[in-house]
DNA sequence: AACAGACTCAACCGCCTGGGG
DNA sequence: CCCCCAGGCGGTTGAGTCTGT
């Protein structure tokens, strides 16, 4: 019944960690490095399960571990994040340089959890207030569906530049417009070819990233390329124009498409 | 000071995924 | 394909700590 223990759990240490045990694993782990993770307790010398010791190290023992508490800038952006990503920890964690998935689920479970709730009472919390656009109907994204797991994207679409050069059009209207096209056509990993053919190719802008997840898209890439060629923003000279281009995008994601990606 | 309840967070559990044979 | 294994992930647990009475 049920699917075996990763390991023996007779004769092994459960529980905390003493300074000995994390001594041993430490000086392991610096000399031979991190992996092979099942057999490592055996050739350290440790009573523990291998994923016991992965655990420990990635969480506490590693080097670059941050220790101390959560900025209000960190708490902020894991609040962004958990708006983009879910209950992706670890995800949310890559993007806070130090701080693990374990930490950032706990900070999340006994602090952000509540506050975001009280906050949705209100509905003023975690919202971006020096991007505020106003909502535009998606049926695609505005249902209340909650993804549990990541969903990668290899083709994110943007109107071609000749599509803003509509009449009668404000600038900043049609700049809303076409934030809403881009979010509403974010091409999900498709199962089926169909939907992709319906995309005329010279309408789809291929990043050519391979299956890099849609956060990771937007939140690593070099965004100024987009910027220039797309004309969604400001025009780009440097990292730090797009930089914050980069985090309008995101603002209005968040704005618009709570837990929907 | 003593107790109970609330809170925190390290550790564990079991499932999922991807790679190799 | 299928199976096995290692590693990774998110959810849950429970011991220790804090706080209020």
């Amino acid at each position: 019944m049920g699917r075996s223990p990763c390991c023996s759990k007779e004769g092994l240490n459960r529980g905390a960690w003493t300074g000995h045990e994390d001594k041993i694993l430490t000086e392991y782990i610096t000399v031979h490095g991190e992996g092979r993770w099942r057999n490592l307790p055996k050739r350290a010398g440790l009573k523990r399960c291998g994923k016991s010791c992965r655990l420990r190290w990635l969480n506490y023992l590693r080097p670059d571990i941050k220790r101390g508490n959560i900025t209000s800038d960190e708490e902020e952006l894991i609040i962004r994040l958990h708006n983009l990503l879910g209950n992706r920890w670890s995800l949310i964690a890559g993007r806070l340089p130090g701080r693990t998935d374990n930490e950032i689920k706990n900070y999340w479970n006994t602090n952000l959890g509540k506050k975001v709730k009280e906050g949705n009472k209100t509905s003023t919390f975690c919202r971006s207030t020096q991007n505020p656009m106003p909502h535009l109907p998606n049926p695609k994204l505005d249902s209340h569906l909650v993804r549990t797991k990541a969903t990668k994207c290899t083709k994110l679409f943007f109107p071609h530049p000749s599509m803003l050069q509509l009449p009668n059009k404000s600038q900043e209207e049609e700049k809303e417009k076409v934030l809403a096209d881009a979010v509403m056509n974010v091409q999900m990993e498709l199962t089926t070819g169909d939907q992709e053919k319906q995309l005329s190719a010279d309408m789809l802008t291929d990043f050519n990233v391979g299956d890099i997840c849609l956060s990771d898209l937007l939140l690593d890439s070099d965004f100024t390329n987009i910027c220039n060629n797309h004309q969604l923003f400001s025009p780009c000279s440097d990292q730090t124009s797009a930089s914050n281009n980069l985090h309008s995008f995101i603002s209005f994601l968040d704005t618009h498409h709570n837990n929907d990606f």
